[in-house]
DNA sequence: CACCATGAGATTGTGCACAATATGAAACCG
DNA sequence: CGGTTTCATATTGTGCACAATCTCATGGTG
């Protein structure tokens, strides 16, 4: 019973129990980013990229990384460029690909951001143990679902 | 581990984990309901609307029950009823409700649609004492975390 | 070299999600 | 009764997610 409301023909399913705690995450993601203007996905892709020690990412690396296609990641990219938290660099040895790396303001961010991790820690999972155990069954249940067309 | 990319920063965070696994979702449920030319979220109203036996909702009680506002219903409702899925009507006693109710031909379409729901048990779990337990841990994570700002 | 297939990103179009705001109908109050 | 508050829904604007399509560089192949 996710809470006020009452009982639905929506309780059992387990989509919409993924679905609606997707949501209430990112709401509270939202509320905590806002300071920063960053929306969540955008702090995704600076996550990945600081995890990444200083190697540039390429958009598609980006998009198999976060199961995301380039049209997410092209004009998001480009809005974390506008605001200086990313550069953005065609590959010398081939036109085609970008490759992405943080700027120094995006690595000052990247560690501004740090304390919100603890911050959700302590909001999220109820106990460590049984958030460990959840995570494994997300993941079970992830790898049996389709990633994007271009595997 | 997800499947395929290897490790990243990403995997030990439950958000992500969430957040993924609802998109795979989605996709599944986007590739099954292309023939009819439904969204995942218009599914899921027409199935809350199928389950209320020809009581209407109103917007309000459709957005509390999905945990969805008005800037999303409003439109999708329209659509809905664009393609003579549903009916809009505003209240006698107070003109300012809205009660959505299926016509026969959402009620056509969602005994159609009920086959689905079978599909998708075969698809989605793994075994079923599993799945409950995944669903309790999920909706007590839920519990947690706010609902819309109209509480 | 001309030609075609492939592959990486970008673009376009539709729909969802939500904050902020607007509209207009009750409801309340002096 | 006029004025204010409240409440239900609608509208506007931004950004994500993705299918479909486009652009263009690269890599063959004859």
């Amino acid at each position: 019973m996710p809470d006020a409301g009452g009982s639905s023909a929506l309780d059992p399913m387990l989509c919409f129990a993924v679905y609606s705690l997707e949501r209430r995450i990112g709401r509270v993601y939202a509320e905590l980013l806002a300071p920063w203007g960053l929306t969540y996905t955008q702090y995704l892709v600076l996550t990945v990229l600081g995890a990444n020690q200083d190697v540039p990412l390429t958009i598609g690396e980006l998009g198999r990384l976060l199961d995301l296609d380039s049209g997410t990641l092209s004009p998001l990219v480009k809005r974390l460029e506008a605001r200086g938290l990313v550069a953005r660099h065609r590959a010398t040895d081939d036109e085609r690909v970008v490759m992405v790396s943080l700027t120094d303001d995006g690595h000052g961010l990247r560690t501004e951001l740090a304390d919100l991790q603890r911050c959700l820690a302590e909001r999220m999972p109820g106990d460590p143990d049984e958030a460990q155990d959840l995570l494994r069954r997300l993941h079970a249940a992830t790898a049996r679902l389709p990633r994007l067309a271009g595997s």
